[in-house]
DNA sequence: CGTGCAGTTGAGCAAATTCAACGCTTGTGG
DNA sequence: CCACAAGCGTTGAATTTGCTCAACTGCACG
């Protein structure tokens, strides 16, 4: 499945955006380097939904923004189990590898425009110019805690699995207490190590517990946030 | 638990250390200059058995490096459950945390001798010396695949788990195929997200196999190493 | 109105945990 | 030197948890 490509590039010089970048204010939050950089020197591609931006083992040649839509990164396992990566929304940047090749695949759930950047040109702009040397680091930093956290959810129950997976994904939404899933349940339980099954069952009886409403299968509403805290360990 | 601390910090400004390392031969392997850092400005102490280094929640003010023994971090639970984070050996580097507050705590599994740097002061020398910074983020990039596999193995079976464990610490051992544990059965148990029955049943389950010898509990002989890598999964 | 897909529900089963007992080693005190 | 307690590891039986397999529902689309 190819992308339908929408390139923008903007064909400026690592210097003139390094001087362009001196001229605006001084960094406020972790993350605005690399921000600037990317909009300036980055190309917007529009994905169908389901369509492969790249795939394990391909060289991890760029650094991916998601624009709207949302991806999933996985890994399918020798005995044909997939394990999901993690989630990306609008705003999250995926694909930071430290091998020369992706160690796992991503995907679109839906139609997406990605905004991409060249990982040689970040690198080089890295090493004129501290900011964004310092954000890059950062944001392989909170990657790196994000992966912790998953670990400590890994070695938990299938009810605390589903909890935090909520409670995550609650705490990126908008109104914070509904969230619209942008995934399939077979997408939630590869992403927490369960069955479809064991993932359907829990959320129905969070539902029966009056903790949770599930209006739509793709919809859910947060009811009792006490109670999914405390179940959540 | 107070350690018999025995420091011998080297007193070197940063621009001297930049000097000294700009006489070295250029890195041959990642971390070269995270090392002679280290072993220019850091401080060695002693700590006896299952002495706490820092405990979770202390401001992160340094990097670790094993010289000699074993090391834990771990996470405990709201609900008393012991999460290990990983085990260092000598050469290895932990403490490495995003916020300013550790996540984790660490102890040593046995008398151990720890080097210490300031993380302030490899900051400062990274933000001079471009190779220090690399390394500084070569060495979170290998961290983050660390944890990367970690979270795969914490989806796979109770045996699965354990040949991982095997294999991994094979690999870091001198001879690579008789492995001396330095951490008990529960610390394995609560690496690997199982009961310590579980883990000891595994063992005796592969010692029947005639895929691994257990003559001792705390040692482990590889019988059969294909075997284990087609369990592995 | 069927067909196909996603999600739910139920019954039976396998895997891992819990609870309990036992063996081996180590260290301590009589 | 022996007796004994404590800690660690192993083993067994019962129980729980989550998985597998299968049927069924609701919904979108032709």
């Amino acid at each position: 499945m190819q992308p339908q490509t929408a390139i923008h590039a903007a064909m400026i010089r690592p210097a003139a955006i390094a001087m362009r970048r001196a001229t605006l204010p001084a960094g406020e939050f972790e993350g605005e380097s690399i921000d600037q950089s990317i909009y300036l020197m980055g190309a917007t591609m529009s994905y169908p939904r389901h369509a492969e931006i790249y795939g394990q083992d391909e060289p991890a040649e760029y650094l991916y923004k998601v624009v709207s839509g949302a991806v999933r990164t996985y890994k399918i396992l020798s005995d044909g189990r997939r394990q999901i990566g993690g989630f990306y929304l609008p705003g999250d940047i995926f694909g930071l590898e430290f091998a020369d090749e992706h160690s796992l695949s991503a995907e679109t759930l839906t139609d997406a425009k990605i905004l991409l950047i060249k990982r040689a040109t970040l690198n080089a702009l890295a090493g004129h110019n501290t900011a964004i040397a310092r954000d890059l680091f950062a944001l392989v930093g909170r990657e790196l805690q994000r992966v912790q956290e998953r670990m400590l959810l890994l070695i938990k129950s299938a009810q605390e699995r589903v909890v935090s997976f909520l409670l995550e994904m609650a705490a990126r939404a908008p109104g914070g207490h509904c969230i619209e899933l942008p995934m399939s349940r077979q997408d939630i339980a590869d992403y927490l190590g369960l069955t479809i099954e064991t993932v359907s069952r829990t959320l129905t009886c969070l539902e029966s517990c009056a903790a949770i409403e599930v209006p739509t299968s793709r919809r859910i509403v947060l009811r009792d946030r006490a109670a999914l805290s405390r179940m959540n360990g």
